[in-house]
DNA sequence: AACTATTCATAAAA
DNA sequence: TTTTTATGAATAGTT
């Protein structure tokens, strides 16, 4: 087609070459429309000039991501397997580190000592009466910083109800005073925390199954 | 070209249809050679058939991946972003799954204690102080099992010694006798778990830091 | 699948 | 580049 007939190969003349690729490329493009039209079907057509020059073409019904995905499927090669190997690995990784995790707090739980010889277990008594005694340190000073506050408070409340009733008692000679005793507001404070503890009650119940969909998204320690 | 022109929209016979799909194939992919031989250019071509028949053709030069990385690197759009970022979530999920735990760890080692309030406070202290009695009895539990198998080992050797002895004794009439007491093997059991507890000991030293490559792998708690 | 009558694509020239 | 145009190629409808 053209004026007279040519050889199918490379053409050595770089601006016939380049000629002759936007025209072919034009040629190809309105080919593959027609195509995706006429036959109701698929594709994706991506070009690089001998110069670099990049072209697509893809049919209307999708885009280039959802024709590979497919290819992907068809042809059975994994095209960024390389990527997700490496992520895959990532993940095992972090999900290893999870497993030690939970095991070291089951541990700490008293759960799973079979697996502790007798070495590791007195470094676990040793280590755990310690924390211990930093948690029921760091306990009493909370609880005691409390009962502070609130000792002021209610000396502060007491004084100005004693200082509003001497207001009434001067004003209207009324007597409305009651005795509250500021050493009661321990308990109150130790009263605080006598409710369920939520954040390790739910540990204490190793029958109560936790699964969540992705299977390690769980917080449930007998997981992973 | 053919025995009239036609309209290019979808052929509605299905027979017909497949039969251009099959000539009008043909003649796209070897417009496609003719323009990578004639131009020396890189070309892919995917086309599936409306009924989901594949077909490709790829310039010799470079494989259809190839020209897919080329095409991701020049279009700028990454054809596994969602999988990429589909993994990359579950990743982050892990990671923060991680840091609760490390958290937890923590915690139960005596520190960071000041996220706490006075309720998960009486928890935590509640939950190790009976930990800690599941942890000793595993080891009173190890140690009295170790000492009884040390017990009987240690009567059987004395026993084949006695008989040994009498054996020589009735031989030569020589006396070897000595008196071993079974009770130091209690001590000797306890000895055992003398040395320096290698699992925990690590995790009392709060100022060295132990950080890997990737940020997330080291076991270290005070990180992620 | 093979055969044409046509239309289409394009090589060379401008 | 794009347009022109002569010519070979592709193919729609038929067999």
């Amino acid at each position: 087609m053209g004026r007279g007939k040519i050889e199918i190969k490379k053409i050595e003349n770089p601006t016939n070459r380049q000629v002759t690729y936007s025209k072919r490329r034009a040629g190809i493009m309105k080919k593959a429309g027609e195509l995706t039209v006429l036959c109701d079907a698929e594709l994706s057509l991506i070009m690089f000039s001998s110069t670099g020059k990049f072209s697509e073409y893809c049919s209307p019904s999708a885009d280039t991501k959802t024709v590979y995905d497919r290819y992907q499927q068809v042809s059975g090669v994994n095209l960024w397997s390389a990527q997700y190997e490496k992520m895959q690995n990532t993940l095992n990784h972090l999900k290893e580190i999870n497993h030690g995790l939970r095991r070291e707090i089951r541990q700490r739980m008293g759960e799973d000592l079979e697996e502790l010889d007798i070495k590791e277990l007195r470094g676990l008594e040793q280590n755990m009466d310690e924390a211990l005694k930093l948690v029921r340190n760091r306990k009493y000073h909370v609880i005691s910083t409390q009962t502070d506050t609130y000792k002021k408070k209610l000396k502060n409340s007491h004084e100005t109800h004693k200082s509003l009733l001497r207001e009434l008692e001067t004003e209207e000679h009324a007597v409305y005073y009651v005795d509250e005793d500021p050493a009661g507001s321990y308990d109150g404070a130790l009263a605080l925390g006598n409710g369920t503890p939520y954040l390790y009650s739910f540990r204490t119940q190793p029958t109560q199954p936790n699964l969540q969909g992705m299977g390690y998204g769980s917080h449930d320690l007998r997981l992973a």
